[in-house]
DNA sequence: TCTGGGGTCCTAGGACCC
DNA sequence: TCTGGGGTCCTAGGACCC
C-alpha cells in the first residue's frame, strides 16, 4: 500500500529568523509582509496569545507592546534557502516528491519502507529535516493530497508532530470532527455555498453526491468529494511545471497622484519581471498593468488594468514603452493611487528562432537600458525611488543581502554544528 | 496615519470559422 | 413565414493557495 505524506515546515519564517537568532527561542515573534503591513508567520507563543493570520501590524500595536512581541520584516533571500535545505533533506525518503511550496512538500510513502509503520517513517523524516536543516516540520499521512493537509493539521498539534490518517475508522471519526472550513481548497465562498446545502463537516462533503458537488462547486468541488473518499485526484506534480506568467507589484508608501511618479514605479516593475523571465528561458506574449486607489477606503475607489499583445522578440525596452501606453490609457489624474503593477502573460520557453533574435537584439539593448536606469539612480538619488518600502526596510534589505553573501552556507554549516 | 506579493485553475460567454 | 450546429480560441471574472 502508498501512502501521501504532507512535510510541513512549523511556522516557516520564524522558525528560519530563530535558527539564527536562538535567543528568540521562547518569545512570541511574528514575521511582516512586505512593507511591514501584515502578520505573515507567527511563532506558537504568538498564536497563543491570539495574533491572526494576516492582522495589519498597527490594530496590534497595543498586544505586541504587552507582550513584548519581536517582529521582523521578512527576508525571502534567508527562507528561500532555507527550504531548499529542507526539500533536500526530505529527497532522501522517497523517489516522489512534490516540492509544493516554500515550506511545505508532498511524498509519496511505501508501506514498510525501512520495515516501519508510515508513523516511524514520518518520525524518521521529522529528525532528518530537523538535523539536516535546524527546522521543525509537522507530517500527515493519508491516501490522498487533500486527506493528507487535514492529517497535517491534526499532527501539528500533536506531541510527535506526526498524525497517519490512512486507517479508514480513524479517518471516520476525525471528518466527522472536520468543519469544512479547514478543508484544503474550500473558503468562506464555497463553505457559504455548502452551508446552503445543509453541510458542515468534511463527513458530510465526502457523502455529497457526485453529480451534486459537480453541480454546485465544479470539477474543483467534485475532485475535493473524490479525495475525501480517499480516490486520489490530485497527483504529485513531480516536475516543477514552467511558469505562465511573472507578476511584479507594490504597494506605495503613502498616495501616488503624479503620472510620472507612477510610470517610473512602472519602468522599474517591468525591467524586474522581464528579468526574471530571462534568467528562467522564457518569452513573453501579452503584456498587462494594473493600478489600484486605496481599496479599503470607501469612497473614490478606482481600480483598472489593461492588456496588450506583444512580439516575443520585444526588448526590455520596448516592453516598458508598451507598459506605459497601458498605463496611460487606464491612468485618472483625479485618483491617489496606492499600488502599481505588471504581469507578463503567455510565457513560453525560447525557441531557436527567438533566441537568435535575443542575442543580435535583446540582451544589448537591456543592458543599455540596466545603464540607463543606473544612470537615473545616480543623478536623483534613492529618494526617488519610493514604492513601498520605508528606509527601515531598506536598510534591511541591505543588510540581509550583506549577511547573505558567499559565505552564507559556511555560516550556516557553523550555526547548525554549533547547536 | 498604517491594510503583502506572487501564483494557479475553472467557467461563461463572445468572436470567429466552416 | 422560415434564421444551424459544432468546434476552437480568447478573455474577464471568480475562487483559492502559500
Amino acid at each position: 500500500m502508498q501512502a501521501i505524506a504532507l512535510i510541513d515546515c512549523n511556522n516557516f519564517y520564524v522558525s528560519c529568523e530563530r535558527l539564527f537568532q536562538p535567543k528568540l527561542n521562547g518569545r512570541p515573534v511574528v514575521v511582516l509582509s512586505n512593507n511591514d503591513g501584515c502578520v505573515v508567520s507567527r511563532s506558537q507563543e504568538a498564536k497563543d496569545i491570539g495574533i491572526p493570520m494576516g492582522i495589519p501590524l498597527f490594530q496590534i500595536k497595543d498586544t505586541v507592546q504587552k507582550h513584548n512581541i519581536a517582529v521582523y520584516s521578512s527576508n525571502y533571500t534567508l527562507y528561500g534557502d532555507m527550504s531548499s535545505r529542507v526539500h533536500d533533506a526530505i529527497s532522501h525518503f522517497s523517489n516522489e516528491v512534490e516540492n509544493y511550496s516554500i515550506d511545505e512538500a508532498f511524498v509519496t510513502l511505501e508501506a514498510n519502507q525501512y520495515s516501519n509503520s508510515f508513523h516511524n517513517t514520518g518520525i524518521e523524516i521529522k529528525t532528518a529535516v530537523k538535523k539536516w536543516s535546524g527546522i521543525p516540520t509537522s507530517i500527515g499521512i493519508a491516501p490522498t493530497k487533500t486527506l493528507a493537509k487535514i492529517a497535517g493539521d491534526i499532527a501539528k498539534k500533536n506531541p510527535h508532530g506526526v498524525f497517519d490518517l490512512t486507517d479508514a475508522a480513524l479517518r471516520e471519526r476525525v471528518l466527522e470532527k472536520t468543519d469544512i472550513i479547514d478543508i484544503w481548497g474550500i473558503n468562506t465562498r464555497t463553505a457559504k455555498k455548502l452551508h446552503a446545502l445543509g453541510i458542515y463537516t468534511a463527513q458530510q462533503l465526502r457523502d455529497l453526491d457526485l453529480k451534486a458537488a459537480r453541480k454546485s462547486l465544479t470539477v474543483v468541488g467534485a475532485r475535493i468529494v473524490q479525495e475525501l473518499q480517499g480516490v486520489p485526484c490530485l497527483s504529485l506534480e513531480l516536475v516543477k511545471p514552467k511558469k505562465q506568467s511573472i507578476c511584479c507589484s507594490r504597494s506605495f508608501a503613502g498616495e501616488v497622484k503624479t503620472f510620472g511618479e507612477m510610470a517610473e514605479a512602472l519602468i522599474n516593475f517591468v525591467s524586474t519581471a522581464a528579468e526574471k523571465m530571462r534568467k528562467q528561458n522564457l518569452v513573453t506574449n501579452a503584456v498587462s498593468v494594473f493600478i489600484e486607489t486605496n481599496r479599503f477606503k470607501e469612497k473614490d475607489v478606482y481600480a483598472n488594468s489593461a492588456t496588450m499583445k506583444v512580439n516575443p522578440t520585444d526588448s526590455t525596452r520596448e516592453l516598458i514603452s508598451y507598459g506605459l501606453r497601458l498605463m496611460r490609457s487606464i491612468y485618472r489624474p483625479a485618483y491617489g493611487y496606492r499600488k502599481v503593477g505588471v504581469i507578463l502573460l503567455g510565457l513560453q520557453p525560447v525557441d531557436g528562432e527567438t533566441r537568435r533574435l535575443f542575442n543580435d537584439n535583446l540582451y544589448l539593448r537591456d543592458r543599455d537600458l540596466m545603464n540607463t536606469l543606473d544612470a537615473i539612480n545616480e543623478k536623483y538619488g534613492r529618494q526617488t525611488v519610493r514604492f513601498g518600502l520605508s528606509a527601515k526596510r531598506y536598510v534591511n534589505w541591505k543588510m540581509n543581502r550583506n549577511f547573505l553573501s558567499p559565505n552564507f552556507t559556511t555560516a550556516m554549516d557553523q550555526i547548525l554544528q554549533v547547536r
